[in-house]
RNA sequence: GACAAGGUGGCUGAAUGGUUAAGGCAAUGGUCUGCAAAACUAUUUUUUAUGAGUUCGAAUCUCAUCCUUGUCUCCA
């Protein structure tokens, strides 16, 4: 199916600072990078949420019938900890601190981060290269620069040169930048400095004799600079030229900016063609930071371990949360937010069981196929998820009121919301039944059931002592009974 | 200081020129129930940080002020 083809995409370019139609260079094909994380420490939970946020994308795109590649990186070098004077890089630091391998960093956090996102169902990426494994894509980068004027070496290390690049193109236009400004507000500290330029940035730098993470080159040993993997990388696997780019908001100076810059100063043109950014994510209302103590990792949510929230919360109502917003918004976590995404979250799940039994009517009530146009014009909005689950609300409580006899469907169209609502829940936003996720689903279902019969039989007796008690206690563990005209069911929270 | 994204009800969060400002949560009443919960249903912001302006019409455009977040040094 393609259903691209019916479907007009529209996705807020940063670039051009407007939502535009999407197109793709290649019809059928989408070519989408995502900058990926520093392995130096456990992912955080502003992290999850971009990569929350390209993971629907990502998914929306394949529902709509487009073969996408999507590439999003793993950075194990090349991170300056100080670029003004000696140039060591982060996992360097990390390691030894540790007294480990810096492989070995990489590897703890790698490791970290692909079991955090697997938690909040993200799907791996189809390609997912490493720094490391592309120091020689890099290096012909930088030669490529080089051999095109825009680089010069110093001392070992090559800096890319801005006012140069200038001359012939335009440096800046990504975030709203102007040479002259950038120039002016910097204070020239660094006067021992090998660049001639303080907005020039590293393509390479010299390895000091105790570094422990370093390659050979052409200009010595030494490590690539942070903005040229993501170059190499995305230019190797998507062309020169693709789709998507994205990265969070905090990316966009410096890094996306000079990933232009090393682009069309070696390949002579434009990388991208529509650069996405998600937005932060706060913490009861302020900045997540390590040093205040405003800051939360997945784990902690999950395990309930922590000082902010009041309880644990599943890793799919943490992404029912996320979905709930904007990606272009800025989010703010707190306890009475989850605990309302929670609720809205387990409504939608039962929804969804209850038309699974639901028995079908002659004709329908209500306009099925308006209603499913509704959800993609939605998606087809700049990806807009918030309104989606409104939409996808209205349709719980249609299948309520079905439910109610007091609206009827048709066979054919209970097929149809059921195979879309399940598709924009599960495939698109991601969401797990965290329920039917137990191994023990199938016994625990057996034993309420039970439960619920001996109560209704009690109840059936006028013996409400004991009816009371098998609700009030089965309710303390989590489970809770709902008594509707078909009988009884229960959920678990 | 410069640049960028924002400021919407009790909380969260959509809607960027057009009749009643979506949805979720919360609260209150009703239906249902043995009672509750769930579900359904009605009600709850008379108004979109503040002030001025443009317009027949503004949350939406313009200007000013205040505030938040991000970036300018590594950061999703």
């Amino acid at each position: 199916m393609q259903l691209f083809k019916d479907q007009i995409l529209k996705v807020s370019n940063s670039l051009t600072g407007e939502k535009e139609v999407f197109k793709t260079v290649k019809e059928g094909y989408v070519g989408m990078y995502v900058c990926g994380p520093t392995v130096y420490s456990n992912v955080h939970l502003g992290n999850c949420r971009t990569f929350m946020s390209f993971d629907m994308i990502f998914r929306y795109l394949k529902h709509l019938g487009y073969k996408v590649r999507y590439v999003r990186n793993i950075t194990d070098a090349g991170h300056l900890e100080n670029d003004a004077d000696e140039g060591e890089d982060k996992i360097a630091k990390k390691a030894k601190l540790e007294q480990l391998e810096p492989m070995e960093v990489v590897q703890r956090y790698t490791v970290d981060f692909h079991e955090t996102l697997k938690a909040f169902n993200l799907q791996p990426p189809s390609i997912e290269p490493t720094a490391t494994g592309h120091i020689i894509e890099q290096i012909e980068i930088i030669k490529e620069i080089l051999a095109k004027g825009f680089a010069y070496e110093v001392n070992g290390s090559v800096y890319f040169d801005i006012i140069k690049f200038s001359e012939s193109n335009t440096y800046g236009k990504l975030s709203g930048r102007k040479l002259e400004d950038m120039i002016a507000n910097t204070r020239d500290l660094a006067a021992q400095d090998e660049k001639r330029n303080p907005q020039d940035f590293a393509l390479w730098k010299k390895a000091e004799p105790q570094h422990i993470m370093r390659w050979p080159s052409p200009w010595g040993d030494g490590f690539p600079g942070w903005h040229l993997e993501c170059t190499a990388m995305s230019t190797k696997y998507l062309g020169e030229t693709f789709d998507i780019h994205g990265g969070g908001m905090d990316l966009k100076f410096p890094h996306h900016e000079c990933e232009i810059a090393q682009a069309e100063a070696s390949s002579g043109h434009s990388p991208v063609n529509y650069w996405l950014h998600a937005n932060m994510l706060t913490l009861n209302g302020k900045k997540m930071s390590k040093s205040t103590d405003n800051n939360i990792y997945p784990d902690e949510i999950f395990s309930g371990d922590n000082r902010i929230l009041s309880k644990p919360f599943a890793p799919s109502v943490v992404r029912f949360f996320m979905m709930q917003a904007h990606y272009t918004s800025i989010l703010d976590l707190g306890n009475d937010a989850l605990l309302a995404s929670e609720k809205g979250y387990y409504r939608l799940m039962d929804a969804l069981k209850t038309l699974e039994k639901i028995e079908p009517s002659e004709s329908s009530s209500f306009d099925v196929a308006n209603w499913q146009k509704a959800c993609y014009d939605a998606m087809n909005d700049d990806f807009n998820t918030p309104v989606l689950i409104a939409h996808l609300f209205d349709a719980v409580k249609r299948i309520n009121l079905i439910k109610e006899g007091q609206e009827t469907i048709s066979k054919a169209d209970k097929k149809v919301l059921q195979d879309s609502v399940n598709t924009f829940v599960f495939d698109i936003l991601g969401l797990v039944d965290q329920d039917n996720n137990d191994n023990n689903a199938t016994t625990i279902n057996g034993v309420i059931n039970l439960l619920i019969d001996l109560r209704n039989n009690a109840r059936a007796n006028k013996d409400f002592a004991t009816s009371d008690k098998i609700r009030d206690e089965l309710l303390t563990l989590g489970v809770q009974l709902k008594d509707g005209k078909e009988g009884t069911t229960f959920s678990l929270n």
